[in-house]
DNA sequence: TGCCAGGCCGGGT
DNA sequence: ACCCGGCATGGC
């Protein structure tokens, strides 16, 4: 299993190149966008940000003080925009009330403590509290999305109903806690979905994962 | 034009 | 332990 799992990622690597994720400027700034892009473009998620930029409420003092009907305003263009205020204020009170607003403090917790934690917290689920904590906190853990399972699944490398954790221990039991590997490896498999595995129909005939 | 996008929750079986 | 409807905008 390591073996096939190393062997696509050097066939996605040669493929496609380092994508260097997460597009993001701060640790915050990615924190922000893992809860926007639930279910959302990424192009639209781009919009709310430079909203909250422009009114230089991307802080988490911003945030914290900032009204909720205000926030929904602002982060519109990512869609779902009352749950998502809801949800990036359960994250921020979070963050306030156990480690006094310092992402810092937070990415100094043991792994899967911290994940615990955050999975606790209303509107973090797995891939969210994994995107956050690989993408701006540099912790070695492996983020599983959509495009990720459809992959797989289609190449008969997990079962239909697999769930996230399955897959994710897949991965992590199988490959070197690497955060740089974990980084690139998620994001690859990103890039493959948006061009070859997009939900309709697959569309494998030139699949990188099937090139010789 | 309808369908999809880097999910998650809550209520119902 | 699953299954499903709801949440919403912008792009192709």
């Amino acid at each position: 299993m390591r073996g096939q799992l190393l062997d696509i990622y050097q066939r996605l690597f040669e493929h496609f190149g380092p994508q260097d994720w997460w597009p993001g400027e701060t640790p915050f700034e990615v924190c922000v966008g893992a809860i926007l892009t639930q279910n959302t473009s990424w192009q639209n998620v781009k919009k709310a940000i430079d909203n909250l930029k422009q009114a230089e409420l991307l802080s988490v003092h911003g945030l914290f003080q900032m009204e909720e009907a205000l926030l929904a305003n602002l982060i519109r263009p990512a869609g779902y925009y009352n749950i998502k205020a809801d949800r990036l204020k359960a994250f921020i009170n979070f963050l306030m009330h156990e480690f006094r607003g310092d992402l810092d403090a937070m990415f100094q917790t043991p792994l899967e403590e911290i994940r615990q934690q955050l999975l606790s917290i209303r509107g973090i689920g797995p891939e969210t509290a994994d995107s956050i904590l690989l993408y701006a906190g540099g912790l070695p853990t492996f983020v599983v999305d959509a495009y990720t399972m459809r992959a797989l699944s289609r190449h008969g490398l997990i079962f239909e109903d697999a769930t996230y954790e399955d897959v994710r221990g897949m991965f992590m039991d199988n490959l070197p806690p690497d955060v740089q590997l974990y980084n690139e490896f998620h994001a690859l498999l990103v890039a493959l979905g948006k061009r070859y595995c997009k939900k309709p129909r697959p569309l494998c005939s030139d699949c990188p994962l099937f090139e010789k």
